[in-house]
DNA sequence: GGGGCTTGAATTAGTCGTACCTAATGGGTT
DNA sequence: AACCCATTAGGTACGACTAATTCAAGCCCC
């Protein structure tokens, strides 16, 4: 997963990004280039485009005379799936977890909506055997295997959607569930009630059944922000 | 609101950046760095910076003894600023609209709903004042006046909702709302339900009724799917 | 003779260091 | 208070060198 950064600036990218986003240097913070490239041992070129990729993230600001100044948190492109893995391993993890399963919750049931009226055969087809999947591996301690069809599956969904802003979120879909089953307490196997959801919304999605398939999938959504602690009592 | 680029580099993006997402490159397309700067008549060092950039946003791949390649729309960052711009001012501005307006009508209710639990009351106090703002521009040809007030409104919602991804996309909608009334067909006044919707929102919101501004605000969204003839019947 | 492997030359991005330019900033002068 | 200038840190340009791939020619072994 962690592609241990193609090139010099990368890896600078990847020792200041995840700095940054876990306010290591606050925002308002002043960096300067010089500095930093000393810091890291790197060419002020080197280090220059590592700044332009923070820029263009939104994390900082650059200004002459000035510097690179931490731009606040509320200014960042937390959609950036860079900055999002930057965020998941730093000290907010659950705070980013919170905010991307609210986000799910949103998200999924349209979208799952949106896949029974436009998921083609092959579609539905891996759908469906994504949720058996995840039946054959829901007892016995097989967490990983299970977590594979339970992330292939959305995976899935989001893509059938047919709106590819909803696809983009597969890999945000599955480091929240990676995140979960790895980081987060998950010892017991998972809920039968969630794998029975998960093969519903395949035969509905399979049915054409929007309504149907968009109620299932909120539930499924649900009981994840239940997990968190996140009610609507 | 389009910053003219700040330093070189940023002024070759702002053409390098739409040329890519047009399509006027098409994906596996090999740009070299060399020949770019030449063409832009700036310095490879100039050159890298804004390639390091199209990077980040996963528009393009750079790769030794290959050039720089652009990679399958699939990949983009759909969700960065800048590309969302640039694809609005590109040729497939229809769809991405559309795609775009699909988002709102999943994430728009959900924050209503949120807005109305961890609204402040300087939050309240705003909104309504925006749902006036746009009853008192919505007859007699003034939509410069109504965009600007249903912006705010729909931007204090997002924020009101407590989660930062969905207080992001606050510029999304912005963009949506702003090229609705701008480029595409809209000369008569806004839909006096609309304006009602909003009113209530409001009034929901400030009152704590979760359930109610969801409902009332997927009615608007579900009004601005059915102006792009996007139907579910 | 053909398929697969090795080797080497060509190519293009990657890195570095330097030199100089530009523009904000802050203080000192009038 | 208005102005000017020295300082400072980023912005740009250029040139040299490095390193990683690709491609193809050549080779060996079937």
């Amino acid at each position: 997963m962690s592609t241990t950064g193609r090139g010099l600036h990368g890896q600078v990218l990847e020792t200041l990004g995840p700095a940054i986003t876990a306010g290591e240097y606050p925002p308002g913070s002043v960096l300067r280039t010089d500095e930093l490239a000393q810091r890291f041992d790197v060419s002020r070129s080197v280090m220059r485009e590592a700044v332009r990729v923070l820029e263009s993230m939104h994390l900082v600001e650059s200004r002459r005379r000035v510097g690179v100044t931490v731009r606040p948190k509320a200014e960042w492109n937390v959609y950036d799936p860079q900055v999002i893995r930057w965020r998941l391993a730093g000290a907010d993890r659950p705070h980013q977890l919170r905010s991307l399963t609210v986000l799910r919750s949103a998200i999924e049931p349209v979208a799952a909506g949106l896949a029974a009226k436009h998921a083609t055969a092959d579609q539905c087809a891996e759908l469906t055997e994504c949720a058996l999947g995840m039946v054959a591996h829901s007892r016995g301690h097989q967490l990983e295997g299970y977590l594979v069809h339970d992330v292939a599956f959305h995976r899935v969904v989001l893509n059938a959607s047919g709106n590819e802003m909803f696809a983009r979120l597969g890999d945000v879909v599955a480091e929240v569930l990676t995140g979960r089953t790895h980081h987060e307490i998950m010892f017991e196997d998972p809920d039968p009630a969630a794998v029975t959801l998960h093969v519903q919304v395949a035969e509905a999605v399979r049915a054409g059944d929007a309504v149907r398939a968009e109620h299932l999938t909120r539930e499924i959504t649900m009981g994840a922000l239940q997990e968190l602690d996140i009610l609507a009592p």
